[in-house]
DNA sequence: CTGTTAGCGCATTCAC
DNA sequence: GTGAATGCGCTAACAG
């Protein structure tokens, strides 16, 4: 015995009709209306098409929230990304939801901000909103804080990592092999003949020490010596993209400062690069003639600046699609892998 | 009489403790139990207490989509975007977020694509989701087509349109006034003693269209003529950001072709610029000294180019964020304006 | 101060 | 084929 669900807008009393009022005008029970709406076998097809008919006629939408209380399911995958605005994010975000969404998923999607405090909050929102599987996009999200919240709050759905590992059972992860790839990096500029290489490093997430990691490895392997007055932190930890140019031209001012006969200087993200090659050229540094520049993203920045940026391909959108193929395998039963390794590529442009 | 809420990972039963569990545990009753987590008054203070330790200890966390169904209020809102690649659409996307999460809303937000029965498909899923609010970001949702679908499945709740007006009673639109923004720039270039400006028009959407208008409009009150042939449109239709600079390339090359006297060029939107300098640049053209450039949006692309790019702001995020607090007073209950204007700025760079 | 009852909208037994 | 009853987790109105 149920009438119209009521809500308010602006005073004025709004109603969504439910299948009790169909049943009502249709002379019917709730549940064989319910039995159309899921095409639920063994209805008179009179009464079906009859039940389908005022379906169409009032509008009806499914009360999606009330059917996942009782089939404890809510359609809901939830994405945490530290800042939708960095643009490598924003293509992750893209691709997740586009395939959730084909598979009639919604997203919930937060940008955290870098505190981990921040972080756990935004978990427990997801667990208020019973997702069933989220994706946590960068490898900041990888700390024991954001995994003791998964282990408290998300432990009974699957999570899946990109660009970062965490131990948990129900924690799958797409790791991006960032290490080698600067190690490639190096070793290319290396090959040109160039000796005296810096980096120019980003706030010191996992995925940053990686890369710092792949540049020291790659330079011990070319035989190279790597001087620490060559790795210039840039300032600030703002994720917020509009500051990365600024970061990078206060880090390239420092290197040409205190490393005159640098050659090539490897980036930590394309922003960054770009703000030092502002830099290079403005103090009639010729590039790449005399300095070589590269950086990390394969953004559409790399491919605007003068001259245009080499770049590692760290893969962000392929492995976004990635995790919502895991998170999808595992919330449908199928059997998948709980970690992925994908390679990175190395796109050669005019600065180096 | 309620148990455990069950739900399965990889075959594994994992629960949820609900108010039931607690005030079993606590030998009270589940209203006090809830009470208590809502913080309602009368309640003797020890049962208050020790049903505190309970719900920590056990994790407890509300199912908000429960409270919902029985508060005829779900606290989410939706966001409709046609692309969130597309740089300015994010920035909007992540004000809104953050204001809407700030005040206790979760968002839904999806990418919907250009095509009509798309968007009219994301309605339908916001209807679904008993979303209390809506924004659509963008112009091209000022179609007809989206109007009888916001009249039938979200005409009780307000919806706000950024960059775009609807005529109905729910709807709310922040409006840019970018015809006379455009009609400013073409000011500021005939103000230059430029006489034969030409425009790279995008896909006809009607904010494209306004700032045509604002183009024509602004040659008339500078005296000058327009010769249809400067009007240049790019090719394609696809919003992916990664392609428009291309189209721009492929427009500013029909522009060299037909109009070789052309002594300024305005564009669309700030990739179209871009490409547009490139092929200027590599066919030999000064600019801005015998071409100047501009372009509209503001993004951090204009920044990075050589030559930097004048362009219009067009202010989509301060307009989102008020898109943002319109929804937020209805939604509370706050008197609002139906319609509000901000007016756009011209950036000054080295293209002009 | 607290328990009982009812109902939000829906799907799923079990009867008939 | 279809209906009545039950419960998903939660809040609110009414008792006591």
């Amino acid at each position: 015995m149920q009438g119209k669900a009521s809500c308010r807008l602006h005073g004025k009393v709004v109603c969504k009709t439910t299948i009790y009022d169909i049943a009502k005008q249709a002379g019917v029970s709730a549940s064989t209306v319910s039995r159309v709406i899921n095409g639920k076998p063994g209805i008179k097809e009179s009464t079906r098409q009859k039940i389908k008919k005022l379906l169409e006629e009032n509008d009806y939408t499914p009360n999606v929230a009330a059917r996942g209380l009782v089939m404890q399911s809510t359609r809901f995958i939830g994405i945490l990304i530290e800042d939708i605005r960095v643009s490598h994010h924003t293509d992750s975000v893209y691709v997740i939801e586009q395939e959730m969404t084909d598979c009639g998923y919604a997203c919930i999607t937060f940008s955290t901000g870098p505190r981990d405090e921040q972080k756990v909050k935004y978990i427990e929102l997801l667990e208020q909103r019973r997702v069933e599987g989220a994706i946590l996009v960068g490898s900041m999200f990888a700390t024991e804080a954001v995994r003791q919240s998964i282990e408290k709050h998300l432990s009974g759905i699957p999570v899946v990592l990109v660009n970062g590992a965490l131990e948990l059972p129900n924690v799958y992860s797409i790791l991006i092999d960032e290490e080698r790839g600067t190690q490639d990096g190096v070793a290319y500029l290396a090959g040109q003949g160039r000796k005296h290489l810096a980096y120019i490093m980003d706030v010191a997430t996992p995925s940053n020490q990686r890369k710092l990691q792949g540049f020291r490895l790659g330079m011990m392997q070319c035989g190279l010596t790597v001087e620490e007055s060559y790795i210039i932190q840039a300032p600030g930890e703002d994720t917020n993209p509009s500051g990365a140019i600024g970061r990078g031209r206060v880090a390239a001012g420092q290197l040409l400062a205190k490393c005159p006969d640098v050659d090539a200087v490897l980036c930590a993200t394309d922003l960054l690069a770009v703000g030092c090659l502002q830099v290079l050229l403005e103090n009639g540094v010729a590039v790449p003639r005399q300095v070589a520049v590269m950086g990390v993203d394969n953004t559409l920045y790399g491919q605007i600046c003068t001259p245009t940026l080499s770049t590692m391909d760290n893969k962000l959108a392929e492995s976004s699609l990635n995790a919502a193929h895991v998170l999808l395998d595992v919330l449908e039963g199928r059997s998948t892998s709980h970690k992925i390794m994908l390679l990175t590529d190395l796109i050669l442009r005019q600065s180096t």
